[in-house]
DNA sequence: AAAATGACGGTGT
DNA sequence: TACACCGCCATTT
């Protein structure tokens, strides 16, 4: 299984209403220094409608981008939609961030 | 094998 | 808060 795959199958784990970061993501994936790779999985992501990518959003909370349909504004509208908290155009990560572990084998 | 490609992150101004 | 810089990295050419 590719480190590709890993970050895939730990985002679809990510629960509505909750957001990751690309730098957690890495971490979880056992590559905490591969945030920006994560950007590039992302952006090629090839199954959209069962990977929420627009869960994952920027160290700071920014949404730095969306490939699909409506980029970054539509992106906004969905996560609003599932509950996040916002701070004008960025994530509340301390009410909405993901600080749970997930495991591959769990 | 080497170079190009980004939806990053931290630091400094 | 906001930029510009620069180091990092898996994947694909």
């Amino acid at each position: 299984m590719s480190f590709k795959e890993r970050v895939y199958s730990l985002l679809r784990k990510v629960p509505k209403g909750k957001v990751v970061t690309y730098g957690q993501l890495a971490k979880m994936a056992g590559k905490p220094r591969a945030a920006r790779a994560i950007g590039v999985f992302m952006r090629i992501n090839p199954d959209a409608p069962r990977t929420p990518c627009h869960r994952v959003v920027a160290s700071d909370g920014s949404l730095t981008g969306y490939s699909a349909q409506g980029g970054v504004k539509k992106k906004k509208r969905m996560l609003v939609e599932e509950g996040v908290f916002f701070i004008k155009d960025k994530v509340d990560l301390a009410k909405s961030c993901l600080n749970n572990r997930y495991t591959f084998t769990s």
